[in-house]
DNA sequence: CGGTCTTTTGATTATATTCAACTTAAGTGG
DNA sequence: CCACTTAAGTTGAATATAATCAAAAGACCG
């Protein structure tokens, strides 16, 4: 470890929905990680095709994972959050498949890519927990295509609201039914796959409704059980427990 | 090893799209397979939400992966082909986030899911490129998530079947432009987030237009620069070698 | 043959996109 | 401090795309 929070003192460890460290976990993730990154809002973290083999856990601030289209359409994969692990494609001699940027402030923990394939040898416990991790994603952008390829447009909105909601509050971003949402309407309809008006005029609807609101960044979710409703979503999931990388 | 074709014979091996095995690898995968399973057309091989740990290689035959929504709408996720690696989820713990179903007769490679762990602390090898795997499956993921939320229809059904002659012509299933489709249109209007009704008059638009036609549950592929020109997609791709697990 | 499943087609309707204009809010530089 | 610019959100109107509805034609099977 060179310079940045000591894993040991790491705000994420604390956090419920992580996996409780290990001894030996904390002293290899010392080991492991060799600084941190800053990052702007709007500042690149990592670009679709580059073969740049950097791996990294969002330690704090939140981002965007998409992909661009050959005549520039974007589609948003996912937001990205603190605890997140990005770069894994090109740690494993990929190209990246997708872009990352930031949209507030980020601090990225940086790891020791050259050494990445012998974790796989002196690590197995933690290369379980990357597979489950990728596996996790997999999972969730099967949600996410289910979402864009059957799903209305007042549904998909719900849906996102709901799945963000889930995901803020399992790391303690959330506060009485107000989320961090650092992005903008754009944003939102390029991960939804609808047009920017109609995205806005989709807010208006939930807005009249009184479901949502959205002031200064945040969201604030009146009504989860009416907008998980609309969003079609099975009630009763609850977001998994997972090892943090 | 019981029963089924001995991996020494495995004809999939001899694919150029696959790595080629060791003598460890090799006696590794007689080890950790233990059967074979054969499923009729419409037969289920794994479902959504159960906790089975059944792990699969497929041998031979083609199939379904698809989510379903409360309400029963359903999204396919992808087309399982030879060489595919179906029950991850369930291995690692979790419940599947999709179902798989046979649309031909399909032969599965079954695998010793009890020692799955074991895998990663025995060979790492092997259980990085169950991890490379998974991760480029997620990539495919996010290219069909920006398919369905940015491509109109036409574009849309080119971009599946760009794809599908990719897939099937790496396994060597492709014959002068022809490649298996052992689908129905409403298989095709899942996987595009379209109704059957529009995916029906958008491929009789590529019809007329001599780019496809579609004859005992073949397709046949006319003109694969234009399709990829509809589908914008970006030519220079080619398909990734990748392990046989 | 009758029945079921799939594909095809036309007509109608709904949903979402595009276009265009206007409003705020937040810089920037004279 | 104020014009000027730029980015983001909002709104209405026109248009396009895709969904839905309905019916018929093939294909396949017992």
């Amino acid at each position: 470890m060179q310079d940045g929070v000591d894993c040991k003192d790491c705000p994420l460890r604390r956090l419920e929905i992580f996996h409780a460290f290990s001894p030996s976990d904390l002293a290899f993730m010392r080991e492991f990680k060799i600084g941190e990154l800053r990052v702007d809002p709007g500042g690149p973290i990592l670009v679709e095709g580059s073969r740049n083999p950097q791996l990294f856990t969002v330690l704090a601030g939140m981002g965007l994972r998409y992909k661009t289209l050959p005549d520039g359409r974007r589609q948003i994969i996912n937001f990205v959050m603190p605890g997140d692990f990005i770069g894994l494609q090109a740690a494993m001699g990929g190209a990246m498949g997708h872009s990352v940027d930031a949209t507030t402030p980020m601090t990225l923990c940086v790891f020791r890519r050259s050494e990445f394939l012998d974790v796989f040898r002196d690590n197995p416990s933690r290369a379980y927990d990357v597979t489950w991790r990728v596996a996790t994603e997999e999972h969730f952008l099967g949600d996410a295509l289910a979402s864009v390829g059957q799903r209305s447009a007042i549904e998909r909105v719900a849906w996102a609201m709901v799945r963000l909601h889930q995901r803020t509050a399992a790391l303690g971003l959330a506060d009485d039914g107000s989320i961090p949402f650092p992005y903008r309407q754009q944003d939102l309809a390029d991960t939804l796959g609808l047009s920017l008006v109609h995205t806005n005029k989709t807010l208006a609807k939930l807005r009249e409704r009184n479901l949502v609101s959205w002031v200064e960044g945040r969201l604030h979710l009146h009504d989860l059980d009416t907008l998980g409703r609309i969003a079609v979503v099975d009630p009763n999931e609850e977001p998994l427990r997972r090892p943090l990388i």
